[in-house]
DNA sequence: AAGTGTTTTAAACGTATGTTTGAAACACTT
DNA sequence: AAGTGTTTCAAACATACGTTTAAAACACTT
């Protein structure tokens, strides 16, 4: 019981602190200090500060993965007749993802903090982790999209997909700041979701703008 | 002489390693071993391990706003019959980003992840520098973009130039490791030029797709 | 209730960091 | 060439970090 407790709260506190200052500068010190446990007990249960982070990432991952492997089984079934397209396809994914975090929506939004941070800072760890863990799941999506978008060479594609993932990450990584300076711009309160709503169709123009000028 | 050269070597080195591995992962020791200087001599030149970063910046973005200034300019001149349409804006920014790194153009990408790194880890001291230091020519920019597109809601607008600068972002950030994957896949050399003509028609056909579905 | 394996704790360890120091080396004017 | 202000240098400083240790506290079976 107290070994669940403890881990847990580690995880919490990790989770929090490392999307809002980066990896390299929150200490375990912090973390312990934040989650009320003693400092030695990172070490103890998750062996070092690395494992640390992985571990908050799988805690996220693991059941996201799941879910949207899931989704993809039904969309294969559903396939045969035609292939999903494209605005299906992102929606799917961004439903599977608000869904993950489910008891608080906010989860997304510290997640793809993480996220982006593991890829720009060094963290080099985290990308070959991520990479041998879950990657068959994104690289079955990665060839759904091919089938929603057959007008595009794969060269176009290859950038146009990474345009439109730099916009998610982006948005998202910043959803705080950027909600925040919209309410006070316009007086609407605008959450998570709302911002996906916004979001979709850009790429899905993106992808789908005309080649070569 | 001997303070130029100096001050200039920590600056070369700063910035290459900076980009490379964030500023918390890069240590003054790092940065004065490559630039084959003392390691008091940041202290001495600079003041602060913040200073360094601010100076780093400064280099690049003095001259690059200065340029942009003059390139606005020119183009509030020819304004007064038809406002500037928003591939012209998109390209003039782009251009003078290219240019400004005359000698070598690989000094945007390097700039590029730069930034990105400003605004993924902490340091918010650089935010802080950057909108006071250089924030009215963004502002002019982004009064120009606005007449660009009269046809969009000032809320949809903001949300799809953030979706326009992660896309860029995030691209630029990484257009090292994208290149080599392109190039691996499909045989093509790609330069940075190469990427931002790719990346242009994305934005601008994600600004002005169609709102609200 | 004793015994056993697990978890927590306070303290210390070794290492790396940014910064400061005071003397030495240098450049440049008089 | 002497003198003056600037720049370099090796060394040390204080601090913070991740990790380890060994004893204490705990939980749980017998």
């Amino acid at each position: 019981m107290a070994q669940k407790d403890t881990a847990r709260s580690i995880l919490d506190a990790a989770e929090e602190l490392f999307s809002e200052r980066g990896f390299a500068e929150t200490s375990l010190r912090n973390i312990t200090t934040k989650a009320d446990v003693n400092l030695a007990a990172v070490n103890y249960h998750f062996g070092s500060k690395k494992s640390l982070i992985q571990a908050v990432f799988a805690r996220f991952l693991t059941p996201f993965v799941a879910e949207l492997d899931k989704a993809l089984n039904t969309c294969d079934a559903e396939q045969g007749e035609q292939p999903a397209d494209l605005m299906s396809l992102l929606r799917l994914l961004s439903d599977t993802a608000l869904r993950s975090g489910a008891d608080r929506p906010e989860r997304l939004r510290i997640f793809m903090r993480l996220l982006g941070l593991a890829y720009s800072q060094g963290q080099g760890h985290v990308r070959r982790f991520l990479r041998v863990e879950y990657g068959h799941v994104f690289r079955r999506y990665s060839d759904l999209l091919t089938r929603a978008t057959p007008e595009l060479s794969d060269e176009d594609r290859f950038w146009r997909v990474h345009f439109m993932l730099g916009a998610t990450m982006f948005t998202l990584n910043g959803v705080d700041s950027l909600t925040a300076m919209a309410e006070h711009d316009f007086g609407k309160p605008t959450t998570t979701p709302d911002v996906i709503d916004q979001l979709l169709p850009f790429p899905a123009s993106g992808l789908k703008s005309p080649a070569g000028n």
